[in-house]
DNA sequence: CGGATTATTGATACTGCTCAAACCATGTGG
DNA sequence: CCACATGGTTTGAGCAGTATCAATAATCCG
């Protein structure tokens, strides 16, 4: 239930902080530098939801846009054997809808972390795509940038074997949750092995032997329900001795 | 080279058929019944396109919008290793672009079989999308279709095994190629199995076995050049006994 | 007819899955 | 504070499913 959660500011138009997602579209605005205030102007909602929660139900109609404002989301689809596959994970200021125009969803959404859901008002924003000038085109690039991540994410099931794509999951995740883009600090990954293991096709447990080997040459080290990547160079130089062996 | 193919109708503004594009837009359209003069009034440059012809390569910038008059295309990617991903097909009627707007392709785009390009402006289009009601919607109800089957794919590539991602792969297409959607007649189609192969993550050799085997129970029957599926309904039928054995 | 692409078949090797079990961390209620 | 339940992680042994290598056959095209 999306109402579940322990709601942290709640009812106000006005919030407090900005919204991720409206800093994002604002940063793909022609209109220069800053975000521009009739961006900041327009409603949301925020809520919190605890580790676990459904956020969009398979089947269910959406009437609201509904974006990541802090922590870790995932798509998912069940399949009718009981497994899971996680179609991709959503990091603050993604977006959840596949547009801000009512649909149908054909799979669901789900906190993988804490969340804290911004929640918009899909006329407003139609609106607001109508008459703020590069703001269609910033969210065709916004869903462009999720479409890129599916397209990797078939390649990667498609042609690699299990090694190479645990890393490219890492280097990916790590990229997207460090703030600054390419810096070389340490990422921690709170995701469990099992959901990560969903991600690429993999059992938990082979996936477990591939990070076990991993943290043998210090790349990563692991702690219950995450992952830590001590150097996205290091993996990534490693993904290259792999391309390299073959 | 895109100018390779044959010319079936160039330089003219008015073509004397409709874009399969612009009549799947119209269909989604508020404005009921009949495809819209507005839409119709749209010029566009059909380029014919022989088998394996690029028809829009990886780091290209686009600046027009391309979309599959007949035939059949696919977006793909080359892996350093020489290896080939199909990431998915396109038929008559969808977009190569990512959106209207102008951007870089981190994927290619190539003939699978003869085809025809129906090319527009991109700022004829953007025009337009701003003009006509509805037409935006469309655009995105569009682009969502082609994420659906990515979503499909990923799924099939994580969680089945080949003989059930083969399945699949032979359903989605016969339905997309089939005009009527959901007809009892066989459908053809002109793919190669190495091409097939390389969409759902297999060797071709192991296609050909599992294919094989359908062909021996007479669900589909094998000719140089394609897979003509006898009948989808078998198809599902199959696609079925598999869960329920698992 | 000769060369090129596509399809088919066989034998063998290896990746990653399955099953089974132990271990560890965390939270819960008595 | 301890006993227990829970969910996550780690380890082992054996097997199933696919890849790989190698060759042959069918088909098309010039």
């Amino acid at each position: 239930m999306i109402f579940n959660g322990i709601c942290w500011r709640w009812g106000s138009q006005k919030m407090h902080h900005v919204s991720p997602f409206m800093r994002r579209v604002g940063q793909l605005l022609p209109s220069s530098g800053r975000t521009s205030p009739v961006l900041e102007s327009i409603g949301f909602r925020s809520t919190c939801l605890e580790k676990g929660s459904e956020i969009l139900g398979a089947g269910k109609t959406v009437r609201h846009v509904l974006t990541i404002g802090h922590g870790l989301a995932m798509r998912y689809r069940l399949l009718p054997d009981g497994s899971r596959q996680v179609i991709m994970f959503l990091a603050a200021g993604d977006i959840c809808n596949p547009h801000i125009y009512p649909t149908v969803m054909d799979h669901g959404i789900a906190a993988v972390t804490a969340v804290r859901i911004d929640r918009f008002d899909c006329e407003s924003l139609i609106g607001l795509s109508n008459s703020v000038v590069g703001l269609n085109q910033a969210l065709w690039t916004l869903a462009e940038e999720q479409n890129a991540i599916m397209r990797n994410h078939i390649t990667s099931l498609g042609r690699s074997d299990a090694r190479a794509r645990v890393i490219m999951l890492l280097k990916e995740l790590s990229l997207r949750l460090s703030v600054a883009g390419g810096q070389a600090g340490p990422v921690f990954i709170p995701v469990t092995q099992s959901l990560l293991a969903d991600a690429i096709g993999l059992t938990h447990i082979h996936f477990n032997r591939i990070i076990g080997d991993m943290g043998k040459r210090g790349i990563i080290a692991t702690s219950r329900g995450g992952i830590l990547v001590n150097s996205i160079s290091k993996l990534e130089k490693l993904g290259e001795e792999l391309v390299a062996a073959a």
